[in-house]
RNA sequence: GUCCCCGUAGCUCAGCAGGAUAGAGCACCGGAUUCCUAAUCCGGGGGCCGUGGGUUCGAAUCCCGCCGGGGACACCA
């Protein structure tokens, strides 16, 4: 089991071998000329290169070797030493049937017996979740899905903010309206939070009572401790709603108070070993190399006032998850403007040897910002940041419209085109957010993503149902589709078959880079192939019987393949719409 | 000041493990429906790949400089 490309890599690196070259060189992958040819191998040049010799010779020695292979319907030397192949229509409906007898459509489980952290959302306690928690939820929740279906055991952690100076703020502030004890709600929380933080910046009484009071909650002071669970509690259940509304799932529901009391014996172990060092009346580990380009701050444990930091929690999290779960990787899926911060973190993991370079890799796959159509910070028209259930509501909404312009769902109850409008919705949000490159800023536009037609996830809800509905069809009219199907290959099959082919590739580069537009792209693909297949044939009222039998396997297989790789990426496939 | 990211069609973006004629979507122009969801499909126009050098048989891709945009740079997260 493997892509296309792959099986060829093997047939085409053995012939490397045999002439004495590296197998490596014979790697063969999907051409990006499909006039000239199905696939290509160019390491008949860099072999050329390697041994001085000339790269059409070196081709010509593996297109006569590969000449009779029974896999190959053409293989031959174009250009400067490009060695161009197609397969044969068997080999192609032997292959494609191969995936569709695998229950992960050829993908190979590389992250078995192993197990990888995830860390994203970071929504923070008392305060409304915004847009800049959207990238985060919807990139490391397909990453996850990502990971757990490549085999991993994928545990995805929220990570929230409920701890340090922000907790006694709230706190203080609640003391000084005499709430202390009583229990709020979120709505009073969002208002109590912002005045909080405002009190103590004005007002260095108010400063230093917060503080004071972090310091009583930290030492386990059983009323505070009380309040800030109650608050906690309701901020959560304020979350979750949202993530609920998204379709966004978590493992674990951490937060940096759960490292809490880790963090004073971490730091004495490190004091002991001479890897934490005061500075400037700061405990920190300096983690500057001698190498370094660039100016490398050290990783402050202790602040001068003997408070932590969130790179102090973010350490003792690493120990936490590597004692807890021995993880082959930590991900952290966080804004990239913390780039520095995590590369502090790292250096700071290696240098204690809290997380071994040889045991767990830890990788900061940041995201760029969700900007406007301006190109600024995406706000809302009054200048603020919007509410993430407000983003939601305002993407349902047009949903809603854009299907009654459409004249879809028409026939459905309330409840069921309610549920449809709710997933054109998310499916929306998720592929605009996802199909771009994560390291790059985007633009948020809502009124373009929401359309039915073009690169979107509207349009390929769209395709999965329009092809379920033919099925669907099929099976009223008595027309089976098959259990164990066989594919015949003719020319109007032949790029879908292609297409579906090349799922083991690009799953590859999107677990291994953690790159899930890399899907985004060849869902739209495999979609575009499809609707031209369906153009091509009318496939119900064919009368070859077995011709009719292959392809509605074939849209048996693509329905199957895009639903489980829009799944990957976080939206859901409604029946009908 | 140092460092990081970005710069590709009018707009939004792929391509950056060096390879053939740089691709999509939107918008624009022209076609296609007695039939499975036409919100679709087929075709067309549109590009000094920011810029100047270098490496290479070959550069959007690698290296160096510059320009433009964004961001970070010990006691906030």
């Amino acid at each position: 089991m493997a892509s296309l490309a792959q099986k060829l890599t093997e047939i085409v690196g053995a012939a490397f071998a045999a002439e004495g070259l590296s197998a490596e060189l014979g790697l063969v992958r999907v051409s990006d000329r499909p006039d000239l040819c199905q696939f290509q191998c160019n390491g008949a040049m860099a072999a050329a290169k390697a041994a001085k010799k000339n790269p059409r010779e070196i081709a010509q020695t593996l297109v006569q070797a590969l000449q009779d292979h029974p896999a190959l319907a053409r293989i031959e030397i174009a250009g400067p030493g490009f060695i161009n192949l197609d397969v044969t229509d068997a080999f192609l409906a032997a292959h494609i049937k191969s995936n569709a007898d695998s229950d992960t459509l050829g993908v190979e489980p590389v992250g078995a017996g192993r197990t990888i952290v995830l860390d994203y959302g970071g929504p923070n306690i008392a305060k409304p979740m915004h847009v800049g928690h959207l990238r985060s939820s919807i990139i490391g929740d397909s990453l996850r899905r990502i990971c757990a279906f490549a085999g991993y055991r994928a545990i995805g952690d929220v990570h929230m903010g409920d701890w340090g100076t922000p907790m006694g703020q709230i706190l203080s502030e609640l003391e000084a309206r005499g709430r202390l004890g009583q229990p709020v709600t979120m709505d009073e929380l969002e208002e109590i939070y912002p005045a909080a933080s405002r009190a103590c910046k004005e007002d260095e009484n108010r400063a230093e009572q917060a503080r004071a009071a972090t310091v009583k909650l930290q030492d386990g002071d059983p009323v505070y401790r009380a309040a800030w669970q109650q608050f906690i509690d309701v901020s959560i259940a304020g979350m979750k709603e949202n993530f609920d509304a998204l379709g966004v799932h978590f493992d674990l529901w951490k937060g940096e108070s759960d490292v809490h009391e880790r963090i004073a014996p971490m730091v004495e172990t490190l004091k002991t070993a001479g890897l934490a060092v005061e500075s400037e009346g700061a405990v920190v580990v300096p983690v500057a190399r001698e190498d370094d380009k660039k100016e490398m701050p050290p990783l402050i444990l202790y602040k001068r006032d003997g408070a932590v930091m969130y790179g102090t929690t973010d350490l003792a999290t690493v120990a936490d998850r590597v004692e807890a779960f021995s993880p082959a990787a930590i991900l952290y899926v966080v804004d990239q403007r913390q780039s520095l911060h995590f590369e502090q973190v790292f250096r700071a993991a290696r240098v204690t040897a809290i997380a071994p370079e040889e045991q767990v890799e830890l990788t900061h796959a940041g995201f760029g910002t969700m900007n406007g159509q301006d190109g600024k910070p995406f706000k809302t028209r009054a200048g603020g940041v919007m509410k993430l259930q407000d983003l939601i509501a305002m993407a349902v909404e047009k949903a809603q419209a854009r299907l009654e312009e459409a004249d879809l769902a028409a026939d459905m109850d309330q409840a069921e085109r309610d549920d449809v409008a709710h997933k054109v919705a998310v499916a929306a949000l998720k592929f605009a957010d996802l199909h771009n490159n994560r390291v790059a800023d985007y633009v948020f536009d809502i009124d373009r993503m929401t359309r039915f037609e073009g690169k979107t996830g509207p349009y390929l809800l769209y395709q999965a149902v329009r092809i379920n509905s033919l099925l669907n069809k099929a099976k009223g009219a008595g027309l089976d589709v098959p259990e164990n199907p066989t594919f015949a290959i003719k020319a109007e099959d032949r790029a879908l078959a292609l297409a579906l082919a090349e799922f083991p590739d690009h799953f590859r580069l999107a677990l291994e880079n953690y790159t899930p537009h890399v899907l985004c792209d060849y869902a739209y693909k495999l979609a575009q192939d499809f609707s031209s297949f369906y153009g091509a044939c009318h496939i119900l009222s064919e009368e070859d019987e077995q011709l009719r039998a292959s392809r509605l396997s074939l849209c048996a297989l693509t329905y199957r393949q895009l639903v489980l790789i829009l799944g990957l990426l976080g939206i859901q496939v409604p029946a009908r719409m």
